[in-house]
DNA sequence: ATCGATCACTAATGCGCTTTAGATTGCCTC
DNA sequence: GAGGCAATCTAAAGCGCATTAGTGATCGAT
């Protein structure tokens, strides 16, 4: 910078005004000043700016999930080019963590404060009595929570989410009208908060139409848990005629232990993953599967977040709901 | 820090020396120092440390793949968290960043090297006349590539390799011995250097057993590419009797394929895939695999990286060479 | 008893940038 | 033509840390 100043003939000061459309220089040296800040590749030193009072440029990123689950489902990869998209756009780096659990990731969360590493930070995987939004809202570290559920208590903290509520709805309607009563939802990891919301809406539309066979088996989100779940719950002695898996591995993984214990698919249980990926197009048959756009997800969630660095209000954002569609592991109700 | 020299009645230069290890403070004063800085929970500022002459304490890692492309197999979440282990000790934060090409990606590391926004990178996917290497030579920073050949031609620059030559030999070898003769390699992207390799390897194994009816055809990885190349070549005149998939999910997909045109697999044909995952085993047959531990890959990347920003020499480290594990999809030559 | 050396600590500088408080000039107004 | 004001620029301070050059005090040696 110092060079920049020295060639174009000004003060240190009158290029930080320049480059940083400040007032306090004419045009013609703006202009001037610009030249030769490109022409000498310049870009300012982030912890410079940082020092004196600018932010991190910096936004994080924690995933709480053992390394061995954390692969499986191409949610993540998707989710993060959605949000580089838009981070990428204003020059914003995403600092990404994995640790083991939730008491880790405070842990990185506190750390980056005291370092002043990031301006904020993404929030995924939503728990039920989470202790992110608390700790964050104490450190004053702009936040949006990635799947959440509509949150009043922490005024600081956008929310960006889906209407899990509504899909699971969506699901057994559809379910129901193919003549279906007995069905189980293999869900996925009991603590977070999506997974509860699934579980309450299921037993509430179960209710409301008075089916006593339907219930739902918490797993690891594991393509082994869900085929372990799907071999018990055939094997009892008045299987489920349709079963809704809350992740496509274990959606895939299910469907072979189905099929290896002989049962049909969809003929004598139709089957529904929550999530599309290739994946549910490349076995056959091929998985009726509720479908969102991830990559478009983390866009929101990463507008969300520059908006509140630009000091703009917290908000609640929902992106559309997660629509079924129907391939061939569905069918109307055999049993 | 200011805090911490008040409290513990000392100046911020006896703080500073204190926390860092460095001689000039008695070993009381340093504990107390020690115990008051802990109370306070005070961590450096990364920005003033950097801008007085220590690094970024961060290593960037970008990823040049479409969005679509790449959450499809699990390879790179399982590096990440390998890294992120070896990482987190040493608290090093890790700048993430998704692009579209190698274009894009020299550009971030041009901008990350002139904001001094990380100490070392990271190179994942290396290609043949990458052009990489040298822009990271000539910027002088430290970089680690993964998944790269051995290579003479820059000295400040680490390579951690897997023998994808090995393995490919073995698996011909294996394929030999059970009587196949007419092999299709259905390969990754033509411009990685692992896959010129894999391809290069195969082409020579042929040669040396005098097979005629060997040959690789590149992909983009997507299930729907090796799916589609899959039907070319079993329809043609004289199908191969084996494939060999650069990916676990093209060689999903085409076992797919294959069953719907009529192939039994392993009786008409038989399928390796490249990369071991649970995918492998959720698919009926289980797929025979090479495996290898891409978390440990991701372990030793970082270390060989850390070890370089410690000021260490560049070194050449082998892993170990992916294994064929042999499922259900491998058998005898039928035909 | 005096000098040099060692130890424990403090003061001051600089990293690269932003920003506030001047300084200088030209121009307008009455 | 003197005072005032806007426009353009410069000087200097400060962000939080590491580091180098100092400052006393203590100690052993002569």
């Amino acid at each position: 910078m110092k060079d920049i100043a020295q060639r174009a003939g000004v003060s240190e000061s009158a290029v930080s005004f320049a480059l940083n459309d400040r007032p306090g220089v004419s045009e013609i040296t703006r202009d001037r000043v610009r030249r030769v800040a490109e022409q000498l590749g310049w870009r300012p030193s982030t912890a410079a700016r940082q020092l004196s009072g600018e932010g991190a440029a910096t936004v994080g990123l924690v995933v709480a999930r053992p390394a061995d689950t954390l692969g499986v489902d191409s949610f993540f990869l998707q989710l993060i080019s959605g949000i580089q998209e838009v981070l990428a756009e204003r020059h914003l780096g995403l600092l990404f963590q994995v640790v083991e659990d939730v008491a880790d990731e405070c842990g990185v969360y506190r750390r980056w404060w005291a370092e002043h590493r990031v301006d904020g930070v993404m929030v995924v995987d939503p728990r039920t009595d989470d202790p992110r939004p608390d700790l964050l809202e104490e450190l004053g570290l702009p936040a949006v929570v990635i799947g959440g559920v509509p949150d009043a208590g922490h005024p600081g903290i956008s929310t960006v989410w889906a209407d899990d509520a509504g899909a699971m709805a969506a699901v057994v309607d559809e379910l129901y009208a193919l003549g279906h009563r007995r069905i189980v939802h293999i869900a996925g990891l009991p603590g977070l908060a999506h997974t509860e919301r699934r579980i309450r809406t299921l037993r509430a539309e179960a209710e409301r139409r008075g089916l006593t066979e339907v219930r739902s088996v918490p797993t690891d989100y594991s393509d082994a848990e869900g085929a372990a779940v799907t071999r018990r719950v055939l094997e009892s002695g008045t299987p489920p005629t349709a079963l809704v898996y809350d992740n496509d591995v274990m959606a895939v993984a299910g469907v072979a232990a189905a099929t290896e214990l002989g049962f049909l698919v969809p003929g004598d249980v139709s089957v529904v993953a929550w999530e599309d990926s290739p994946l549910c197009r490349m076995v056959k048959p091929w998985l009726s599967a509720l479908s969102r756009d991830t990559v478009q997800f983390g866009r929101t969630a990463a507008q969300e977040l520059t908006a509140l660095l630009d000091g703009g209000p917290a908000r609640t954002v929902q992106v559309p709901v997660p629509r079924l569609i129907e391939r061939e592991s569905t069918g109307p109700c055999g049993a």
